[in-house]
DNA sequence: ATGAACATGTAAATGGTTACATGATTCG
DNA sequence: CGAATCATGTAACCATTTACATGTTCAT
């Protein structure tokens, strides 16, 4: 039930289309919460009939027409509501782990790909994140944005995004380190 | 459909029975993957009627039967067949990332206290995997045990929930000191 | 002219959570 | 005697993914 929370948190600060929103939990930029377009219309939809966010046609001349949505009061309220309870913890939930808790029964070369691969994407993405960082900061330090900016909440957790990534990186990095060196022990005997 | 594969892995090392596979899944220990006691034992009976795990019943004294499952050669075979296909990779879904990203328009109290709540739950997550790790390395160094111990795929993977556990506590500390900074700067102006 | 980006969906299938059920034994 | 652990499920519901669908404009 937090999907429609995340799309009310998206449309805070500005009023988005719906496609803007799908754009923002798109798998490249996903900094706070990931769902795919169909997702993102099925709950606008939803939240409009409700009440939460109100859309407005805007005619567009070279392009199809759109609809922005922004929150209604509602919205904020049930927002407020949302953030009231305790937040449940999620869990780590990744094919790659399960592959490598496999480790010792499956070929090496076939894993080393995989945490290869990924490390690749681990790094592409916190760098992505890195730089909407720098974008939001602006020329401020970031201690001086942290204190005065206008808007933190978006930062943080574009922060957390860049750093679960690079923790993902430096761990993909690290396992086949130990696969490899635990061949090269193997092969030595 | 991952969760097949994740209980094989689990499978591996030992015979379990599914109450133990249960445990391994639960909340508090879920190393690598995370799902309820429903789950497990539906996904068990799937995979013995396909023929990847095998069942044997152990009758018990002082305590219910219970069936214990070990991982037949097909099972480890499409455990082979998953390895060698690319990982997706996940993507963080916590409640808490939404609350925050709206936390400009939200209560600050009520935030801390959300990232109170995380912060004590990521902190005793964290102190719960390092203990694993130790059991598992025993008398060894790290170094040593990852080098030349049996089984290090189990060893990783907790390490990647430990380390993923002590960010989101140092991202939570974090998160609650720039909150608690920008009110005393509001309130000194 | 081909593909990418804009703009918005429907329908079916899979995966995960919540609620409910049962019954024995051990520990405090 | 009540709570925790052992042991195993069913049923209903909600959330997410996959597959399919449509039409426009802009850049190469």
């Amino acid at each position: 039930m937090a999907l429609r929370h995340a799309v009310l948190a998206a449309l805070l600060d500005e009023e988005l289309s719906g496609y803007q929103v799908t754009k923002a939990f798109a798998a490249g930029v996903a900094n706070f919460w990931h769902a795919l377009p169909q997702q993102v219309y099925a709950e606008l939809a939803r939240l409009e009939k409700e009440g939460l966010v109100a859309g407005r046609e805007v005619v567009q001349v070279a392009r199809p027409n759109k609809r922005l949505f922004r929150v209604t009061g509602e919205g904020l309220a049930e927002l407020e509501s949302f953030a009231s309870a305790a937040a449940k913890p999620s869990f780590l939930r990744e094919d790659l782990l399960v592959q490598v808790q496999a480790a010792d029964h499956l070929d090496t070369d076939v894993l080393i790909d995989r945490l290869t691969e990924r490390y690749a994407f681990a790094e592409a993405k916190a760098a992505l994140f890195e730089e909407q960082l720098r974008a939001m900061r602006g020329e401020r330090g970031e201690a001086e944005f942290l204190l005065h900016g206008a808007r933190v909440g978006p930062y943080l957790t574009c922060r957390r995004g860049r750093d679960f990534e690079r923790a993902n990186r430096d761990w993909c990095r690290d396992a086949v380190e130990v696969l490899r060196a635990r061949r090269e022990a193997r092969a030595d005997s």
